[in-house]
Order: C-alpha cells, then sequence, then structure tokens
DNA sequence: CAGAAAGGTTGCATAACGAAACCAAATAAG
DNA sequence: CTTATTTGGTTTCGTTATGCAACCTTTCTG
C-alpha cells in the first residue's frame, strides 16, 4: 500500500509530481526564491513541522534541486540554497500564483516586480513559436509519430 | 494533528497548492485537458483508486476547477469537465510538464503541438511588461507598500 | 563549566492513501 | 420479466504520511 509513485507513468507532469508534488516541496523552494537558506528560517517562515522539514529539504537535495552547503561559521550551519534545475521551478511557481491571484483574490502579501523597472510582471502563458498566446484549446496532443491521441476511452 | 492548511499563509502559492497541490489533483486535471470526461476513464488512464478518485473530483468540483455534468444518457452517467479556472491552469501543468522534460529527460510518450501550425510550443517563460525573460535572479518581491523584503530571517 | 543555538532524530497519535469488496440505479441481454 | 452488466460510487481495513513534542549532538557564548 505505498504511496503510488508518478515516476512509471510515462508522463512528464507525474515525474515533475513526484520530485515537487507533494505538500510541502514546493513551498520550501518558493521560500528559497525569497531568499530563505537555513533550517531554522525555513521553519520559522513556513511554520513547517521539523521533521517534515528535514525529509522535504532531503528529498529536494536527493532530487537535484537543491544543494546543502556547508557554511563552516559558527559550529554546525548549513546552507540550503537552490540549483539551477531548482531555481527553473520558477516559471512554475509564478503561474501557480498568478492563477491563485487571479481565481482566489490577492491573499498575498508580497508582489512580484521587475528588479530593473519596478513594474509588476506580466502574467505567464504558454505561447507558440511565433509568440503567439495558446490556451488548451489551440493544441493537440500527439505520439512520437505525430498522430493525435484518442485518449479519452 | 490534522493536515495543516495552506490557506492561510498569506500566501497565494499556499493557497493555491490548497485546492491543486496533493498527489492526483494537478493530475487529474492534466488527464481532462487530454480529453478524459468519465469517471472510469479517468480511473483506468491515471491508474487511481476508486475512492481517491472520488475524494478528489469532488474536491475540485467544490473549489470550482471542474464541474459535475449530468449526461442523460445509459442510465447513471456523468461528465466530469474543466472550468475556466481550471482551463486556465494550462500554464501551471505545461510549465511542469516542461520542466520535468528539461531536467528529467524526455520521459513522456506525448508532446504538445500548436493545432494551427503542428510545431512544438515555445518554452513558458516569466517575462517583464516588455516581453523580456525574467528569472528569479531579476525580480524582486516587495509588500504592499513597495518596500522589498527582507525575509530570509 | 553552564547555557543557548543549529540541525536533526525519535515516539506517538491522527489523518490520508490504496486495494478490494460491496452497493444502488439504470440499461442491455435473453 | 429476469438476469447481467455498466457506471459511479461508499465502506472496510491495513499501510503510510503528517504534526507535535521531546530528546540528542555539536558548536558557540558567557
Amino acid at each position: 500500500m505505498t504511496r503510488k509513485r508518478f515516476d512509471e507513468m510515462g508522463c512528464s507532469v507525474a515525474c515533475a509530481l513526484n520530485e515537487v508534488g507533494d505538500w510541502w516541496s514546493l513551498l520550501v523552494v518558493k521560500q528559497a526564491m525569497l531568499g530563505t537558506r537555513r533550517f531554522v528560517d525555513f521553519q520559522h517562515n513556513l511554520g513547517i513541522a521539523k521533521n517534515i522539514l528535514c525529509n522535504r529539504l532531503t528529498r529536494l537535495v536527493d532530487n537535484g534541486v537543491m544543494v546543502r552547503v556547508d557554511v563552516g561559521e559558527h559550529g554546525k550551519r548549513y546552507e540550503y540554497r537552490l540549483t539551477d534545475k531548482g531555481r527553473d521551478l520558477f516559471t512554475v511557481v509564478t503561474a501557480l500564483r498568478q492563477w491563485s491571484e487571479r481565481w482566489n483574490g490577492e491573499k498575498d502579501t508580497m508582489q512580484l516586480v521587475d528588479r530593473q523597472t519596478g513594474e509588476p510582471l506580466a502574467p505567464v502563458t504558454v505561447q507558440n513559436q511565433q509568440g503567439q498566446t495558446l490556451t488548451v484549446r489551440d493544441v493537440r496532443f500527439v505520439d512520437e509519430d505525430g498522430k493525435p491521441l484518442e485518449e479519452a476511452g
């Protein structure tokens, strides 16, 4: 009765959720994007139990999303930092944030702005090669041979 | 000891995860984007237990991500369809899919293409108002007054 | 040396999950 | 009309995950 794993479903979305799809992982990543690096700071900013935080950080490190850096000062002290792979989740986190703000209202105390201009960000969208925005109705799902999938049944 | 809720953290990312952040919800949404609408089809395509699927569909309907439509044919038969709010998760799902493909390799048997041109999609990115791509290092987190957050400690 | 801080680990109670069995309504088969 | 099947669940039960508190270890601080 082990929790079903998503990495053997032949679906990259499932594979991604297997790495960052549980209750806390993406929040830890988001918090790291805000600048948090130390164990106790994650703990206080997120209100997460220590054992769960420990488990999540370990999993994120194992999956290459974060790295544990030994900063020698003041005895046993580590920093958890995002890797390139982790920073690349910025798109996902931002899309999720914007989705929530669009449909659930502004419940966040913070806002993201362009560091250069100070302006708010543009909405994250899916685009084609020409830069045109696409909805889910504008795309088709095809298999390796380019044949459209008939997957509903 | 109830599972911690994310909707009271003053964070829209947490709020979003509270709605679609568990193990199955986003996969159900993704499957719906592929065209799946009926209970048994979700069950077979995802390999999810019936009670869990039932719970997730109910939660998605309660959260306005999907609707349950009574299609009168053949007795008790319903369809679960995405709402506008649910379809708007296309950006999140696509960003997650692309992230997984970039960092974990092509493990998916299907591909997304522009319905018009047949070309693969462009990578989902965060952009500023001028359409320039931004990384997490190019943005700043500010509070309501525009002051930068010092949130690490 | 005593005390505190950082970073964990352990134990326990509760909640969620997964598989299979069971159920009810309505249609299809005979 | 009777039986079987399909659909969409609910129930039961064992396993796993989560949250909280307590404890542990190493290193700094006083």
